[in-house]
DNA sequence: GTCTATAATTCGATAGAC
DNA sequence: GTCTATCGAATTATAGAC
């Protein structure tokens, strides 16, 4: 259905829903407020999403199909090795929290806005992301790299890097690189 | 001057308010819905709270407070052992979330929507609560036991925990206790 | 301390002209 | 595809009786 309904016109928009969405969180920013931020009246929105919902729906989906676009791509880039691997990972995720920004960090965190019919229809893009991270997390297992049980682990570590959003500045003096290999330098046994 | 306005009654409406902050959000909670859960009239609330960032406000200082109690006294109970005293930290911080419930996870979730004189107001505690964290990391980096810098350790452990609200659920097969421990095991070099 | 009643505002969404 | 204009519902908060 969405995918019939991509034009470019509709990603901008998407765009900068997002970016909104992340300052003020999917409750407060009004549709108001999106359209101003989009050049346009509030009545003219919904020529182009049929309503608020769909319009975090849209961001979503977004968000989280980059976030599984950039892995692949990482872990394509990095051959074999488990630790690699897993810094790729690492680095992929708070890549499109921080760099590509926004869309992924609502995916993340206003998840549970979606109605029932867009998360079900949205939740195996999810699930194919977290199936990417299990994957890498039990190869390090396996490698004798980390240790744990290989689901708790990989929710720890995405919690960890999902909460750098709520305290990590971008304009400091360490990049998102610097947190992901130190968050893997911090699991890792010698 | 919340000090002097801790009667049992508001004590009773700020743990149900807590409760439909975590199931529904803050934004989402509507004055109505606060008031029917407290089985009164919307009007009758504004008798208690001045408006609805005070219940925000005290449900957020009750969290807080409530954590830090709860890891002081854990502190105290397990001795000096470094080891000891990080997975106490790890398990009190879940028995908060979990166990009490509701205003720590408030607390740590609807920070930002807290209006600026009361984020002011109340980060002193949020300030005790993490240097609390820093301290025990720190021992524990001393001991050997784990490593790395002991801010981005302590932020990366408590992102972890943070989102177990996320995912975990308290009727499965693992406790938090389970958990903490867990997360101990992670980070630990053997 | 709780009630009823309502003020004042804001919200999401629609209709129809251009 | 955007505009103007507006509807109807929902929201926070207040006023005054009991």
């Amino acid at each position: 259905m969405n995918v019939m309904n991509e034009s470019p016109r509709r990603k901008e928009l998407t765009r900068l829903a997002a970016q909104l969405f992340v300052q003020e969180g999917f409750d407060r920013t009004t549709v108001r407020m999106l359209a101003q931020e989009m050049g346009i009246k509030s009545g003219s929105l919904f020529h182009h999403f049929k309503d608020k919902q769909e319009i975090l729906a849209a961001v979503i989906e977004e968000g989280t199909q980059n976030a599984l676009a950039i892995a692949r791509q990482s872990l394509k880039r990095c051959g074999s090795d488990p630790e690699a691997r897993l810094r790729a990972m690492a680095r992929a995720h708070l890549e499109t929290l921080f760099a590509d920004r926004n869309a992924h960090v609502v995916a993340l965190f206003e998840w549970r806005r979606l109605d029932p019919a867009a998360s079900a229809h949205l939740s195996h893009l999810r699930d194919a992301y977290e199936a990417l991270w299990v994957d890498v997390i039990d190869a390090a297992l396996n490698a004798g790299l980390i240790h744990g049980d290989r689901f708790l682990v990989s929710r720890f570590v995405l919690g960890a890097l999902n909460w750098t959003v709520r305290w990590y500045d971008p304009n400091g003096s360490r990049t998102p690189d610097d947190l992901a290999d130190e968050l893997v330098g911090m699991i890792m046994a010698r």
